[in-house]
DNA sequence: TCCGTTTTCGCGCCCTCA
DNA sequence: TGAGGGCGCGAAAACGGA
């Protein structure tokens, strides 16, 4: 009369049939490719204790297919037709691995962007450098590259040797290359039109605002201050 | 006899039963911090078509202990007693985030590392050219800061202004300053010893191979050659 | 297209335990 | 006593031929 149905298995596993076998299932999942319901379940049966009988079996079926369908519900697998497909549990490292990947990836093609920029406008303003060097006759005023102009509140020392030399100075300077330069010569300023004279047009989708320095105002007035008064500019 | 029962409902729907409940359920422990089966199932079916029978709600309900269990499998719900709590499902882009924010945190502090290693090694070498030009006498030899060093193949121009020059150059040429100079003065090879004279112990935690650069060789020897020799090397 | 299998799974009875 | 959950019947779908 007290002969309950159940005892075969210990209370503590008895009451957590579907939990049991939902982890069973994730991993067996997780560790083939893909596969069916039906293997799943035979793979489940054949880890246990004793011969099971095909009720047994059956049993573990049913509930395999309950464990299944929530999985699906999570896309946690993918099923079409009988074929079962592990699609990750989110796979945590996976998944943060890749999300930073592509965020890394995104900011390098961000910086060589920026550095497509900055190479165009040094394209450009080189460019009308060299203009200008051609039209200005005064030899004195022609500006060779590379180049660089050092300043500071004190006069610097200088040593000269064959074919180097060294500056050095009580107080701080600072060192305007080749590209502040340019800058300062208002060369780097310009519109689109002196960029089109250069590139095809597809360029404009690549540089956008903030590799912009055009400036459409009038600009010819500035160009040859620079030497006599615009270096602090 | 040819009345099948479940004809109330689109045979689409009916396919899916626990499925969609699955979804249902995730979406509502998702959605409150704290609940219950019995809640669930009663939220779920206040969401139904018309009214629904008892029978429903008890279909319904023993759906939901199902979805759960296979939910506490993953542990993405954590139930004790009947009380369930969302745990999350590795919630995606929270995750990933993180662990997105994490390395780039550590990136940062691998850089400022670095930075505290160069800036250590900057220090010490210029203790040690303070110390060299109180030896040496001859005042051409010292070596003032800020310096810098301009060599190239060939002669570069220069222009002279009141509290600046401009140095250009028809070939290319190379730029030292301070601290590629004290570098080429092997000042920047030294001890541990060199370092603990000017900093707690602490600092070696931080400096790392990649930042020492120490020597313990003599090198005493090499300490002059720079201003004549060594400067190409 | 019709039919026997297989695969799925809705459903709800009934037992347990707190 | 009610929440929780095992279990398995039998009906749908899907499939594989003939």
């Amino acid at each position: 009369m007290n002969d309950s149905p159940n005892l075969r298995y210990p209370l503590q596993d008895r009451n957590k049939k579907l939990i049991n076998l939902s982890r069973q299932v994730l991993e067996y999942v997780r560790s083939t490719d893909k596969t069916t319901g039906n293997q799943i379940a035979r793979e489940i049966i054949h880890g246990f204790p004793n011969e099971s009988f095909d009720s047994e079996f059956k049993n573990i079926q049913r509930r395999v297919y309950d464990a299944l369908n929530v999985l699906h519900a999570l896309s946690i697998i993918s099923k079409n037709r009988n074929e079962i497909k592990y699609r990750g549990l989110v796979d945590k490292e996976d998944l943060s691995n890749l999300h930073e990947k592509i965020s890394e990836k995104k900011k390098i093609i961000e910086a060589k962007r920026m550095c497509l920029g900055e190479n165009v406008m040094q394209f450009v303003a080189l460019h009308k450098l060299i203009r200008r060097n051609q039209v200005i006759k005064k030899n004195a005023d022609v500006v060779e590259l590379p180049c660089l102009v050092v300043y500071g509140e004190t006069k610097a020392n200088m040593q000269f040797f064959d074919d180097s030399m060294m500056i050095s100075s009580l107080s701080p300077f600072t060192i305007l290359s080749d590209c502040h330069l340019l800058a300062k010569m208002n060369l780097h300023k310009f519109t689109k039109m002196e960029i089109s004279e250069h590139f095809p047009q597809e360029i404009f989708n690549l540089l956008d605002k903030s590799c912009m320095r055009t400036d459409e105002s009038s600009e010819e007035y500035q160009k040859e201050v620079f030497i006599k008064n615009n270096i602090y500019n």
